[in-house]
DNA sequence: TCCTTCGCTACTAAAAAAGTAGCAAAAAGA
DNA sequence: TCTTTTTGCTACTTTTTTAGTAGCGAAGGA
């Protein structure tokens, strides 16, 4: 039983084999509900059933499996509040609203269809 | 037999009801391949054949899957060439090259654990 | 004409996610 | 202290998604 592994740069991937940062990245954020998972922390720490309240009622099983992910790789922490953002993490979601201005944008584009 | 959504701002959302771009991007980000896709593609035109082979692999049946998310979400297009990023897909990429930076980071700090 | 390449569909198998129930431990009342 | 509630999660089953493989019809070249 081969322990599935979570994507790491430097290691190899799940559907490439480079160990490139940026494709254990794609990676990790093509699993669903990891970025909905950030997104949720951004502003706050939140317990695993606020989180999952907040995330529309995902399933406990899939929200530990990906908190298991977050963790490991070194995105999410957990504290007295509850799961919470690493320094790391809070990095990222700041990129991350970057995109969510270029949504906006791609939102407005697709209304002119 | 509901015909499956593709995400897109302004409408409902798998795992959000809000209809948020963001949700939509969270949601279109959210599934395997699209990322790699969009990576790959980034530079230069691929044939449904020679994406196939960018991604190592990938089955026919999800590419094509994805081929169609993509372009229903207007960030690729069909040329002479084959599949290419439309001006909104370029503009995704280019945002995500600043998540690359990140991952270099992420890399770096990884290693110091 | 024969051969190759191309975009893709069809089908089956395996893996991941959804959905639901519920337990053990900690916290909150009474 | 003795419930009662809340919390974090595991276990299990069903459904959906993805992987894997075969191959067809169209287009192009030799």
């Amino acid at each position: 039983m081969a322990k599935k592994s979570i994507p790491k740069p430097g290691h190899p991937v799940r559907g490439s084999q480079t160990g490139k940062p940026i494709m254990a990245l794609i990676d990790l954020m093509g699993r669903r509900w990891i970025l909905r998972i950030l997104w949720e922390l951004r502003g706050q720490a939140l317990t695993f059933r606020a989180l999952q309240e907040a995330c529309g009622g995902i399933s406990p099983s899939v929200l530990n499996a990906r908190l298991s992910d977050l963790r490991e790789a070194s995105l999410i922490d957990v504290s007295e509040a509850g799961y919470v953002l690493t320094d790391l993490g809070r990095d990222l979601g700041t990129e991350f609203e970057a995109l969510s201005h270029w949504a906006e944008k791609w939102s407005k584009s697709l209304k002119h269809l």
